[in-house]
DNA sequence: AGAATATATGAACATATCTTCATATATTTG
DNA sequence: CAAATATATGAAGATATGTTCATATATTCT
């Protein structure tokens, strides 16, 4: 009698590690945070933000707006940033709560 | 007026972000899933249940030894491994029960 | 139109990660 | 000890990811 226990659901799980892995890297969590406090913020404010470089800084804008993480709107210049995926925040804050860690 | 909003816990971050990125493969997610049910499993069974090879599941298996996750202990030609860092099941339990998704 | 500003893009490279394959090691059993 | 079984390892290749640099595009301003 092997009986499998209650277990995390798969479905779920794959979509949370896809919107952490997605953004598991530093510069890109460092992004998704900062978006999380401000709603919108421009490349140019994220780039300062970050003391990275604007061209490294928009790849990874990039990318994760074809993730559909982000979206992206103009105003004259400026392109502002903001989460698209409310998910992403949802997520961050389960983890922030989670008693597991620390 | 630009207050900083109480913000996602960094450190935390890191590290439930260390733990997802080093579990964040399809293979990965199976073998601790697996393990969360059933306390020990030997390589062989891992390999089984995974449809994989043996080659492969045995890296796999190294590689989260290697980082923490995992530990593994040899009961005759056998090896079973056993999930080392607890936090991984509290994290991907707070991930499942996360209200954000889904 | 030309200069200045803000952002995007693509190629090249560096690095990391995954996978396979062939083979090594360890343990048990005949 | 030889054979069988279970697992590990290392090299090679495949793929993915991150970074830099030079340059393109878009918009505004003069």
């Amino acid at each position: 009698m092997t009986q499998t226990l209650p277990t995390i659901n798969p479905e779920k799980l794959e979509k949370v590690a896809f919107i952490l892995k997605t953004i598991a890297h530093p510069l890109r969590i460092a992004i998704v945070d900062l978006l999380s406090k401000r709603e919108k913020m421009m490349v140019n404010e994220l780039t300062e933000a970050l003391g990275s470089e604007q061209s490294l800084v928009s790849h990874h804008l990039t990318n994760m707006k074809l993730k559909g993480i982000l979206s992206s709107e103009r105003d004259g210049k400026k392109v502002y940033y903001q989460l698209k995926m409310r998910e992403v925040i949802g997520v961050l804050d389960c983890m922030d709560k989670c008693e597991a860690v620390l």
